[in-house]
DNA sequence: ATTAATTTTTAGGTTTGTCTAAAAATTTGA
DNA sequence: TCAAATTTTTAGACAAACCTAAAAATTAAT
């Protein structure tokens, strides 16, 4: 609160009007946002709950209510007590922020570094925190402005605006149907592993072959090429279009 | 205390046996780490004092008193109450890891990104501190492995150890002598704008042609083509060999 | 060698983000 | 519909990293 009187004292001896009253979002704060947005599409616009957060944020439900007040005192969050939240559109803005920085440094760690696929998350935790318009916008620029992700997930522009992408699970795609692997829904290490295993990549093609009667496993045709075996499991979290 | 007590447990019970006692050094001792490490070097291996380190912490001394004995308790500096303090060797490590980091990245935002040297220190000031080893070994592989920052700066290597480099004040230089530029001793923008406004980079030619008795401010050939001025204070801050 | 000035440390507080335990609100379901 | 189960919020604490003010130690000057 005194803080928050020294920030605006400053804007208005330095600047002698107040231009703008720049939201400064600390490092955690940036994370309830991201997820908060995460869950929210995830939820279908839905609102999300105390403790979805909880389990994402890795907290307890006392500590996101506490920082659900903060957040909505910024009014970076629409928060009714016990009905959980939505991002403001300034919320949103910074959400997308990280967001986009996230998944610009996954494309260089891949693109430019040589990580895998399934190496790159937490580093990318990291580095969608670091605080520079400019470098996020070189970094786009170097990396040939991609418009997706390692994992096929879309990176939103300097506006926030993401780029469309029409896709459905591979489960829901029909029998005998040629289709190309644009994501996973999935982005444990673990499954990522299991699909580099079975030479599963961004751009294969797949065609359903046949599908198991009993435990609605896959037969697929890889790349016009391979006949390979997939769990249902597996198809649920395949993303192709 | 209890925290440590709490990691401790988690090491037993994961592993069985203690194997290491990972240091886990914040954000913030990283820094203060870092600034003893570069003040040592300032200071000629002496002691380095509280208020040295208040100024470049942009704290005040009780903060760092508070600092100091926690660094202390960690065994990451040798503190002796009012006497100053130096870096123990595991201080060391810790302190040469994040320069490491911190040069690397302004390597890779100067030659891969295009920002000017002038531009880079905030910037890399967040990197420094992204915690991953494979990161920064990647890094060092795809740069090249540079031995030199964008600023002339030596880089350690994954060990600590720093490349040697010869070289001196362009102001203890005699006259008529050819030089050539590899470094700064000031890092400020304002000074680098000024170098590059005279064309004065990292491998330029000097050669002292003329040493004003009134004001010891130099007129240098440059790159063997033009003759440019140079007051003292900057060919006190420029680093030839 | 004392006193005065300076530096450093300690004491006591604040803020941020977390926790546990307990109270209040909401949802479930008999 | 109303009691039980669940979810969410509040109350009260704690650790990290900072602060100001005051005490203690060191250094400098008469
Ligand atoms: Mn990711
Ligand atoms: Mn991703
Ligand atoms: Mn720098
Ligand atoms: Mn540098």
């Amino acid at each position: 609160m005194s803080k928050n009187l020294i920030n605006w004292l400053e804007n208005v001896l330095l600047q002698g009007i107040i231009i703008t009253l720049k939201a400064m979002t600390s490092f955690t704060e940036e994370n309830y946002l991201k997820i908060i947005y995460m869950l929210t599409e995830l939820n279908g616009g839905n609102e999300v709950s105390t403790n979805e957060l909880a389990e994402h944020t890795q907290t307890k439900a006392a500590s996101v209510s506490d920082m659900l007040r903060k957040l909505a005192e910024k009014n970076l969050i629409n928060y009714r007590k016990y009905q959980g939240v939505t991002l403001t559109k300034e919320g949103q803005y910074i959400a997308l922020g990280v967001i986009r920085k996230h998944r610009l440094w996954e494309v260089f760690l891949v693109e430019k570094l040589g990580f895998g696929w399934d190496e790159i998350h937490d580093i990318a935790e990291q580095l969608e925190h670091i605080d520079s318009k400019e470098l996020t916008e070189k970094l786009d620029k170097f990396l040939g402005n991609p418009q997706f992700d390692p994992h096929g997930d879309p990176i939103p522009d300097a506006k926030g605006k993401m780029p469309s992408m029409t896709s459905c699970k591979l489960s829901e795609v029909p029998i005998d149907q040629t289709v190309v692997m644009v994501g996973v829904l999935v982005h444990s290490p673990a499954f990522l592993q299991h699909l580099d295993k079975n030479q599963i990549t961004l751009g294969s093609t797949i065609k359903i072959q046949e599908i198991s009667e009993f435990d609605k496993s896959y037969i697929v045709l890889l790349n016009n090429s391979q006949s390979v075996f997939i769990s249902n499991e597996v198809a649920k979290n395949l993303l192709v279009k």
